[in-house]
DNA sequence: CGTGAATTAATCGTGTGCGATTTAGTTTGA
DNA sequence: TCAAACTAAATCGCACACGATTAATTCACG
């Protein structure tokens, strides 16, 4: 990732935020800040998502879920909500609604009784022409050109990953 | 937005789509999904804001809201919502919530009762300043060039506002 | 061996997020 | 004028999301 130009970037930043602080919130709008594009764009997927899934009868989580699953079968809970960023008290009351709906299956590792190794079931694998359509439905909306796309994708993660580590360094 | 070149990159996507089918989801991971990658740097953001804003004693949702009020403030439940692409069965509670912390007041429009106005309250403008703080703790730590995240946002928000609209068309 | 530390899911409480309905207030029109 | 249509917010039920705790199992070390 490297340091590459941080201490002129902050400095920007700083005296950005000098100027704002002085014209009292003036221009300083939602708009500008990059959290609350990435929570409106979010909300947009997830509202235009809602519709098309309600025909696979999941919800968005339960549709990432089985992502995770269609791309990697048999994973245990908390690999599972390594690869989604959720852990157990979210995953656990999710995957036993997708259980519940035949999608996948729960069991004990023989290994270790502690692991739940969650399976998909042939229903579940079954969705994976849904998920196609699904994704082919969101594109052939976009109208943005798939080099776009995959920068995008790159510079989201990217931002992503620094988050992550900087939470992980502040709260040390 | 414009229509420039969509027939050609939605051609792409279904020659891309029609591999992908062949080669039983081989390589069509999560990670190249525009909308997980979304899902994850709005994980990335709300986790990292979470202890941060801990001291101002909101939440991310309370922080967004604070935030559209900063920016005009005496605005209308159903006006909010629209900013923040809410309604009220969100919002409601938790201006409640806020408004029991001592931040804002919700008071009946004495022209229209039906409407409910929220207004800053003299400790909830007092915030601005833990705001541009976290503001600034954000963006310190992502090392991404201002110019960088101006076009990020741009795009982004040009991706909510056609997947807004796609839906809106859809659901006619 | 055996007991305390560590690990894995599950559980609990609070706060969103949203579809659907309800309640209260306003406007409209016969 | 006054009931029907409309509107704004609140309420309800269900599904995440997450901090904190708990229960069950395994591991590690004396």
């Amino acid at each position: 990732m490297g340091r590459t130009g941080n201490e002129d970037v902050t400095q920007d930043w700083n005296t950005v935020m000098a100027e704002k602080k002085s014209e009292e919130f003036q221009g300083f709008g939602l708009d500008q800040h990059l959290c609350f594009a990435i929570y409106k764009a979010n909300h947009a997927f997830n509202r235009f998502y809602k519709p098309v899934m309600k025909k696979l009868g999941v919800t968005y989580p339960q549709y990432i879920t089985l992502l995770a699953l269609l791309e990697k079968d048999h994973q245990r809970v908390s690999e599972l909500g390594e690869r989604l960023f959720l852990e157990s008290n979210t995953l656990t009351p999710l995957l036993k609604r997708l259980e519940e709906m035949g999608y996948i299956a729960r069991t004990r590792s023989k290994e270790d009784e502690r692991q739940v190794i969650v399976s998909l079931t042939k229903e579940g694998r079954g969705l994976s022409d849904g998920v196609i359509d699904v994704q082919h439905c969101a594109f052939s909306n976009l109208d943005v050109p798939v080099e776009t796309i995959r920068q995008l994708v790159g510079q989201l993660n990217g931002i992503q990953e620094m988050l992550t580590e900087a939470k992980d360094k502040v709260s040390s």
